[in-house]
DNA sequence: TCTGGGGTCCTAGGACCC
DNA sequence: TCTGGGGTCCTAGGACCC
C-alpha cells in the first residue's frame, strides 16, 4: 500500500485549549499539570513557558523555579477530550483512514501526492473553526511523517521525502527516532554513535548483538528510514489501569486499602463500560524510596465486578506490601475478553456493580464511595 | 530538582506439557 | 542414568511514548 502519511499533532495541546478558553492567558507562559508546591509534574506547557526552560514531565517544583510568574492550571481532561473530538471530526473530512495515537495526535492516510495540499487544508480548517494550532508532518511512512512533524513544530507543516534522509534526517541525534529513549541513546553514544546517519551505517549484526534481534533489526530499519507499519484504524484495548500518588507518603495500611478499593471500582467501571472482562489483575506498589513492584494474578474465570477485582487486589497487596511508607498504589486489569451475555447465575457482585454503574452514570463518579464501607469492615475484622 | 498517569511492547525465567 | 526440544502460559520488570 503506497500513499502519503500525515502525522497531525496539536501544539502544546492542553495549554492551547486553556488559552483558547481564557483569552487573558494568551501570550503568557501557561503550565498545565499538578498543583505548584505539591507532588506532580508538568503535563503540558505553552511555548512561552518553554522559552524559560520548562518541559513536560518536569517536576512542578522545578518548573516553578524556572518560571514563577507562569499561569498554573490543573488538568481538565474532560474539556480536552471534548476539543479533541472536534479536531478529529475535522480530520475525518480529509482522510478516510485515521489512526488515533493519543488525545492530541493522529496518523492520516491520504492518496499519494496530495499530502502537502491536505495538510495545508487541515491546518487551515482547524485554525479557522477551532482556533487551535496543529503541526503536520508529511511523508510516505509513519516514521518519517513523525520526524517531519518534529521539524514542522511549532504551528507548521513539513514534508520529508525518502531521498531527503541523508541531508535532513541523518545529521539529527539518534534520540530523535521514535522509540529511542534515554537508555538506548546512552548505549549508542557509548560506542560513538551520536547521529542517525552514524546509526544507519552501523552493521545490522552489531545492533542485534547489542539490543537483541527485535530491537536491533528495528533500529537498523528506522535509521534508514524504513517503516512498514500500517495505519491501524481500530486498536484493541490490552489493559485498563488506575493509579494514584498520595499527596504525602502513607503509613496506614487501612488507608491504602481504602484507596485500592476505590481504584478497583474505577477500573471495574471502565471495564464494564467497554463490554470487557479481565483474566489478570495486577497491583502496583511504589514505596517511599520510589522503588516499585508489581504483583499480578491470573484467574481461571474472567472477572468484571468491583468486589471480585478488589478481593484479588487486597490479597496481592497484603502479601506483598512490605514496609511503609507507600507513595503510590495502582490497580490494573489485562488479558481482556469481550463480554459475554449475562448468565442466569451471574454473581451478585456483578449485579451490585451494575447498579452502582447506573448511579455513577446518572449522578457522576463521586456519588458512591465504597471506601467508607471498607473502613468499617476492616475495623470490625481487627476487633 | 525530586520524580504523574495512562498506556504498549519486549525480555527472560520458570512451570508445565507432550 | 544423565538428563532433548518445542510450545504455551504466567509473572516481573524495564524501556518507551504521550
Amino acid at each position: 500500500m503506497s500513499g502519503d502519511i500525515l502525522l497531525c499533532d496539536l501544539d502544546a495541546f492542553f495549554a492551547s485549549v486553556e488559552q483558547l478558553d481564557h483569552p487573558e492567558y494568551r501570550g503568557k507562559p501557561v503550565l498545565v499539570g499538578g498543583r505548584p508546591g505539591e507532588r506532580g509534574v508538568v503535563a503540558t506547557c505553552s511555548y512561552e513557558a518553554r522559552k524559560h526552560g520548562v518541559r513536560s514531565a518536569m517536576p512542578m517544583v522545578q518548573a516553578v523555579k524556572l518560571c514563577p510568574d507562569a499561569v498554573f492550571l490543573p488538568v481538565n481532561m474532560d474539556r480536552y477530550r471534548q476539543v479533541s473530538a472536534q479536531v478529529f471530526a475535522v480530520y475525518e473530512r480529509f482522510a478516510a483512514q485515521i489512526e488515533k495515537v493519543s488525545i492530541d495526535e493522529a496518523y492520516l492516510a491520504v492518496p499519494s501526492g496530495v499530502g502537502v495540499e491536505t495538510a495545508r487544508k487541515i491546518r487551515e480548517a482547524v485554525r479557522q473553526e477551532l482556533d487551535l494550532p496543529v503541526s503536520v508532518g508529511i511523508s510516505t511512512n509513519k516514521l518519517l511523517a513523525k520526524m517531519a512533524c518534529e521539524l514542522a513544530k511549532p504551528d507548521g507543516l513539513y514534508r520529508v521525502a525518502k531521498e531527503d534522509m541523508p541531508k535532513i534526517i541523518w545529521p539529527l541525534p539518534v534520540s530523535k527516532i521514535h522509540g529511542i529513549g534515554p537508555q538506548t541513546k546512552e548505549k549508542l553514544n557509548r560506542i560513538g554513535v551520536k547521529t542517525i546517519g552514524q546509526l544507519a551505517k552501523l552493521p545490522e549484526g552489531e545492533l542485534i548483538k547489542m539490543f537483541g534481534v527485535a530491537a536491533g533489526v528495528l533500529l537498523h530499519q528506522r535509521a534508514n528510514g524504513n517503516d512498514t507499519r500500517e495505519i491501524q484504524v481500530e486498536r484493541e484495548i490490552k489493559s485498563i489501569g488506575e493509579e494514584i500518588t498520595f499527596p504525602k507518603d502513607v503509613y496506614d495500611k487501612d488507608a491504602v486499602l481504602i484507596t485500592l478499593m476505590d481504584l478497583s471500582g474505577q477500573v471495574g467501571y471502565r471495564l464494564r463500560h467497554k463490554g470487557l472482562k479481565a483474566r489478570t489483575v495486577t497491583v502496583k506498589i511504589r514505596f517511599g524510596d520510589f522503588s516499585t513492584i508489581t504483583r499480578s494474578q491470573s484467574l481461571h474465570d474472567a472477572v468484571e465486578g468491583d468486589g471480585t477485582i478488589y478481593r484479588v487486589v487486597r490479597e496481592l497487596f497484603i502479601a506483598n506490601c512490605g514496609q511503609p511508607p507507600w507513595r503510590l498504589v495502582g490497580v490494573q486489569v489485562s488479558n481482556l475478553d469481550s463480554y459475554e451475555q449475562l448468565s442466569l447465575f451471574q454473581e451478585r457482585d456483578e449485579q451490585v456493580s451494575r447498579v452502582v454503574d447506573k448511579l455513577k452514570d446518572k449522578y457522576g463518579m463521586g456519588v458512591i464511595k465504597r471506601g467508607s464501607l471498607l473502613l468499617s469492615e476492616e475495623r470490625k475484622k481487627k476487633q
